[in-house]
DNA sequence: GAGGGTTATTTTTGGTCTCGGAAATACTTC
DNA sequence: GAAGTATTTCCGAGACCAAAAATAACCCTC
């Protein structure tokens, strides 16, 4: 952001979401939504037309005058591949140049699959099966999610606590395996991205993310920018203290987030409080939680009662980000989001209101997030896509949301 | 940031501040330390010396070649007023150009003064005061801190607390007292942007300045930008819930920071612990912590007793912050940390390990703040000179940190 | 003491790039 | 062919950088 080219990239990256966030868009639209020059416009366009990045889809004809040309992201450019790396899953998906989820894979991985090289090697086959179906298409590039702390710019994953892994260089174990630019990041990051390709009015907005999984975690953005501290580790909402002294978490320390909004937490719940009840599906996170939401639905007091108690909580930890942070919008998302979303909500803003100050509360709003498929697959690919945008020859970047580039194999 | 004269902004905002931070430099030093060319700095210098907003203050000679003309900030260009409405106090400080203090004046305000027009008559009397001692020389702005929720954009004391304020019009309200464009907004702010300033690195790095007095907060700054919010309502740390269903705290929560690291919540450590104990000066906050820090020179064993208990609550709350944020350095500031840092410091380092990831917890440094004289007037000082800056014609400024111009009077 | 040599700092010049505004051009319907 | 809208093209202004030219000392010799 000091010579001009660098704001004919950053223009030159506004028009591209701006495409995108329009589903296709005129020049004239392109003007008006960047607030860029008629010039200007045509002249990043044809750039981009020419590089293949977009292209002219359609032309509205008129009752009078030239027609409109539609403008969008050229899907047939090649194709982007997302890694959702999960606790117990690997999710591969294919999108085409303009985000649009194709085809996916998923392969489960056992709990006792936990060392580096078996995890990698799920991930080598799932990439071969979505490479494999799209054989004669450019792959792009291959954006990877990987839980726990992880170095997005050596491409390690510095620590997944779930695993037991330290300093893990997967993107050099996964380089062999696919001829294109890998970017490794993590889950919290990748919905963070993914909500502002989604949402274009995200971009002017602060927000935040809440994962609400068998980790808790937040993906913040500030300002049309990720905020990834000083390792790339902002975002361990799970691991904020809100009870002192309190239960015990998996981290070490005591108190957190995790331990009571965390699936394990919420399991913890319900069995100190009722310890023989048949929702419980022994340590079956993902049965318990859905058999606690279907009982909920049936207006079972106890399930409504864990319930609640978990919603006391996650308004807490939602408060305490509401005042530290003051954001237009909290999101919930992941599983256990989907599964109890709905109950937890309203019931988890009461307890909000209650621990926020009145105007960060009055400005924020508190939603589930209706996410498309797998959103961390998708910001892993949109880390790739903006990757392989940054990498074109006089393309299109945001230096701020762009992890370094860094090319492999 | 859209055309090339944003960048000229930019890189002359770069420049200035550049010089500021070196306490003055060389052509070829601003080549170095801004990463520009030699004709770009060459031509901005020369602007800025005609605009008179920097001079040339010496030559230094080499024992051969061209002798060195070392640029400051100038201080003869008219100076800048830093205003802190504290809970207790008003503070009125003059700077000179390059932010250097000049004088200042501080009027006590009586805890049943609190209406809006007397605060204000205090604060402009102490303007007035001010302003008196340096006739003759242009006031080329005023920074205003206010306490609580304020509107820097419009000016306005949307909610104080302590005093219960309600949306007061302050800018407008101190506007006829001066002549010269006034910028209000929140001491959490003003600290943030006094330590961008006085610390060139922290534009690279994320910071918070955790601010102990009465009430708490935090002075968050993200990629070299003070983090507001949507309401630039951001920062309020001290209202996270560290215990939930703890301590009442004033805001009408339970179990927030403030409740147990504020001033008034130390006092309540104390006085729940040694009901009797001679070092309570009755509800004078100064008096008893002053106490509590001389006691604990001494070994007193009640007097570290209860240091060691705010220690673990202000331990947890920093490890939220660091897990949250990931910052590169945590600083405490404020009267609290000048009168009690060196008993906490240490001992909250202890809990903050223990409720930290190890990853965030292994890049963070913490540390007390050290001032010189009074940040939030600096900071609003600051403010000020931004705003100048910014309204300078063809002149400097980055578009990010400053508050939105209004001119007022 | 005067004048040329040395050396590091600044200033100038020339070339390339971007943006925006306005005029010119393209494309379609009536 | 006229009318009407959508793009493209054509400047001019301004910013950056690299490199050449100018400047301002000091030092040394004559």
């Amino acid at each position: 952001m000091r010579t001009a080219a660098d704001i004919r990239r950053m223009n030159s990256f506004a028009v591209v979401r701006a495409i995108h966030a329009n589903g296709g868009a005129s020049r004239r639209e392109l003007v008006d939504i960047t607030g860029l020059s008629f010039a200007t416009v045509a002249a990043i366009c044809t750039k981009l037309l020419e590089l293949g990045v977009i292209a002219e889809v359609a032309r509205k004809r008129a009752p009078a005058g030239r027609p409109t040309a539609t403008l969008s992201l050229n899907p047939e450019h090649g194709f982007l591949l997302g890694v959702d790396i999960a606790e117990t899953y690997v999710h591969v998906e294919a999108f085409d140049a303009a985000l649009e989820p194709i085809s996916s894979t998923q392969y489960d991985i056992d709990t006792h699959e936990r060392s580096p090289d078996q995890v990698v090697e799920r991930v080598k086959s799932a990439i071969a099966a979505e490479r494999a179906r799209h054989q004669g298409r450019a792959l792009l590039g291959v954006g990877v999610s990987a839980p726990g702390q992880v170095d997005q710019v050596g491409g390690t994953s510095v620590f997944a606590p779930n695993w037991d892994w330290h300093d893990v260089p997967l993107r050099d174990m996964l380089a062999d395996s696919v001829d294109a630019p890998l970017f490794l990041d993590n889950p919290l990051k990748s919905l963070a991205i993914a909500e502002m390709w989604a949402h274009p009015e995200r971009r002017g907005q602060d927000f935040v993310v809440l994962n609400l999984g068998t980790g808790v975690g937040a993906g913040i953005a500030i300002g049309g920018r990720v905020v990834r501290g000083r390792m790339n580790s902002a975002g361990e909402w799970g691991h904020m203290v809100i009870v002192a002294d309190g239960r015990a978490c998996r981290c070490g320390s005591r108190g957190c987030v995790e331990a009571y909004v965390g699936a394990p937490g919420i399991l913890q719940t319900l069995r100190e409080a009722y310890p023989d009840s048949p929702l419980l599906h022994g340590d079956d996170q993902t049965a318990t939680i859905a058999a606690l939401a279907a009982a909920a639905d049936d207006g079972d007091p106890a399930a409504l009662d864990v319930i609640e108690r978990t919603s006391h909580y996650l308004g807490i930890a939602t408060a305490s980000i509401v005042n530290l942070l003051n954001p237009d919008i909290v999101l919930l998302g992941s599983w256990v989001a989907e599964l109890l979303g709905k109950h937890l909500l309203d019931r988890a803003r009461t307890h909000l209101q209650a621990h926020a100050l009145a105007v960060p509360m009055a400005a924020v709003a508190f939603e589930l997030q209706h996410p498309r498929g797998n959103s961390v697959s998708l910001g892993s690919a949109t880390f790739a896509l903006e990757g392989y945008l940054d990498s074109v020859p006089d393309g299109t970047t945001d230096p701020e949301t762009t992890p370094r580039r860094r090319t492999v194999g």
